[in-house]
DNA sequence: AATGAATGAGTGTTCATTCAT
DNA sequence: TATGAATGAACACTCATTCAT
């Protein structure tokens, strides 16, 4: 996660992987059957992590606003890293929905309970709420290095509530 | 730019530019002296565009919102493409500030001129709110292709316009 | 041949000589069918001054001494470059020995000339004695860069003198 | 080395190399960083035997004469390849001072025990003294071919001598 | 006659992947 | 199971040569 968030899939080698955790090239090739396999890995623990703040969010809140405030907290946590892994991420299996879908589904599923849940509080619908999900949060990313992190809390959270809750007209 | 746009930088071949535009490999050569500069000319292109944008918007708009309005609809004008674009330009870039600044120096002019004409409406400094512009623009690529366009643009434009002028307390 | 000399054969471009000529690329093909010939018509030029230096040699010599005491003060003017030249030529056309023949042709002839004219005095066969010169003359590019030129000189000149006029035994 | 004397450097591609080593192309990069490095470990190895050349015709000599009746016997040992590829080499590091003297440096060193050692018989500089030696190696490269391996060893024995050993006046 | 834009074969080099050990 | 030497397809880039103007 390390390597890839630090420089893209494309510009890690296998190798880099293998020295970084000091192992063999070949030892690489004994846990994943090609070098996507790896990206996929990382993407998996990255989504299994967002699964686990929705829980949480879902268990703690009692509304839009105060799931948000739990979640994006939580989300924000390791975004330098996360969310450089899922851009890259995204932008190599951009047209494989499959591949997208395996890792993402768990996540998904975990949206789609809080989309039930404050389905009166919500105006979009679901295709559109979780676009917008994951179009803040990335777009976090590349807010991130240049604003104050809490000013970037305020404005995701507010703007995701604003976004999902205001009818569209 | 359509290759860029679909694949990033580093899954196009100088070969499969110079097939896509049926111009021998070497034709390349004799317009850009390296690969990564058809990737800066595709960048500056877009950039000039948002540069129009920005000036017509100014030129019309008398308040944040209707500047807002007007530049977010030219801004929108092919944004499949030009964030595509963009995304792999600025992974690319990432690290070279320089590169960077020289491409989109014109267009950081324009929106201080923005910042400056309407100051008393914004609440958040310039730095904040370049990025909220660039976190907004470049996200409603991810979003663009799972949600209706007018839909997106109303989320564009509302969540822009709110987390510049909400003070962010 | 001033860029053949300073780069050799393969690290000059047809540009950069049509550059150094102020002439066009295409222009240097009115004249030449192909790189190789511009080569072939440098060491011509060469092969023309050497010819002329045994020439007057011959004329106003009466023994091999005074023979190689004119014609080695010929031959290291410009040799500098014409020795480049000639070794770019040289490692060029190794095996095309017609190529080389066709160039050095009258020079042989020249070198015939002074053989048959001071046969009595040179003790080593014709081929040996062509080797030996074209050895020391080329040898002293080598020289030239560590050596005073006088020094050098009167090396190449006693050099020769003595290898081909003392009995091999 | 037989690529390298037989072409040059140029006109040798790595392919050739691997080719002809029987392995594959990338196999060469396991151990040489880029195909320069071969050149250079050709002429290393030159160079080493030109040592141990040095040192045996040392240890056996006890005047400059004797020295170089064993010297040069060893030295024209393989000419054939040798010479072709210092030539290659030559002309090739040309300006790179560093990576000359980082590959000759043993055998100039050597060179210099020579000198000291029979410093009474030389009468020329210990730079002219190099120079010369070169020259007439290199020089026996180019005689080589057209002329009987005894009779050039007898050139060159009598020429080094000669030409170091006379005082220029 | 002079030009230089266009070309594509060829180069050095990288790297995901394989496989014998 | 762990390894890294070996591999060759693929890449960015160069340059001698052509040819329409």
């Amino acid at each position: 996660m390390q390597l890839f968030a630090e420089r893209g899939y494309q510009d890690v080698s296998v190798n880099d992987i293998a020295s970084l955790a000091r192992v063999g090239k070949g030892t690489i090739y004994t846990y994943f059957s090609e070098k996507e396999e790896i990206l996929e890995a990382c993407v998996s623990f990255i989504f299994r992590s967002f699964v686990e703040g929705i829980k949480k969010a879902l268990r703690q809140s009692k509304d839009v606003e105060s799931f948000l405030d739990t979640f994006v907290d939580t989300f924000l946590v390791d975004v330098h890293i996360n969310s450089r892994v899922l851009f890259a991420f995204h932008r190599r299996v951009h047209k494989d929905k499959k591949k997208y879908e395996c890792v993402s589904g768990e996540y998904r599923k975990m949206m789609e309970s809080f989309y039930n849940k404050y389905r009166g509080e919500i105006k979009v619908d679901f295709k559109s709420m979780y676009a917008l999900f994951t179009s803040f949060l990335m777009a976090s990313y590349l807010a991130y290095e240049s604003m104050e992190p809490e000013l970037l809390k305020g404005v995701v959270k507010k703007g995701l509530f604003y976004s999902i809750t205001s009818s569209p007209k």
